[in-house]
DNA sequence: ATATATCCCTGTTTACATCA
DNA sequence: ATGATGTAAACAGGGATATA
């Protein structure tokens, strides 16, 4: 990534994606964010282009797509005195400057835009996938919790089976206390247990690794 | 306040290049 | 050779803004 990419690439926001885009993603550059007012362009409406005057539409040579693309480069937008200065350096009409100008940014919007799709989907992807881990340890420590308490009521029945030992011996009611004090309680693994799991989880979304639809397919 | 000129963005059309 | 497809140049229309 050269120093130009980089640029362009800490300019956007994930945030900027959704509101005025491109504004805001060269508040140092163009007229729209600066009080400078805009330079007015000359007329120009009844002259002829190449194109309108019946030529052929031409490719732009490599010599003059690149000292586009080294202007583009330096400053997206296109004041108007450095429109001329190109359109004569190169030996093009300053309006095909100003269509490269546009068509230029058009693209690179479309290509920041597919990045950040990118990165959203990337980091969506994880998140999912941190999701799934998390709950499926959830659903082995209520497994282990569940164990605990069998073994708790095993051992209280054994010992009522020895004979009444004394008043300190943990009771049935205690036991239960216990399990409505536990954030995480019997009462949530029943029947009901299982329909409170999948109600948080997405329909379809992986457990142990399986595949989940993607939503932006 | 209004008309006009200009800029920019977005979407579309058109010409050209490439490939199966 | 040719039709499909992709890309870039050019165009059209509309919103925003400066200026006369």
């Amino acid at each position: 990534m050269n120093q130009q990419q980089t640029e362009e690439h800490q300019s956007v926001q994930i945030s900027q994606l959704y509101n005025g885009l491109y504004i805001q993603m060269l508040p140092q550059q163009g007229n729209l964010g600066e009080s400078k007012p805009r330079r007015r362009r000359k007329k120009n409406r009844g002259s002829e282009t190449e194109a309108s005057s019946g030529g052929k539409k031409r490719k732009l040579t490599a010599a003059q797509v690149h000292l586009l693309e080294s202007n583009f480069g330096s400053e997206h937008k296109l004041e108007s005195e450095r429109k001329d200065r190109l359109a004569s350096e190169l030996g093009l009409d300053p309006r095909q400057v100003a269509v490269w100008f546009q068509n230029r940014r058009a693209r690179w919007k479309n290509k920041k835009l597919e990045e950040e799709y990118s990165n959203l989907k990337k980091l969506h992807e994880s998140v999912v996938v941190e999701k799934c881990r998390l709950e499926t340890e959830l659903l082995k420590l209520k497994e282990q919790l569940i164990e605990v308490e069998k073994e708790k009521e095993r051992v209280i029945m054994g010992e009522r089976a020895d004979g009444p030992l004394s008043s300190s011996s943990p009771s049935p009611s205690m036991s239960m206390e216990a399990m409505e004090m536990d954030p995480i309680s019997l009462g949530e693994i029943s029947p009901l247990y299982e329909e409170d799991v999948f109600y948080y989880m997405p329909e379809n979304y992986c457990i142990y690794g399986m595949e989940w639809p993607n939503p932006y397919l």
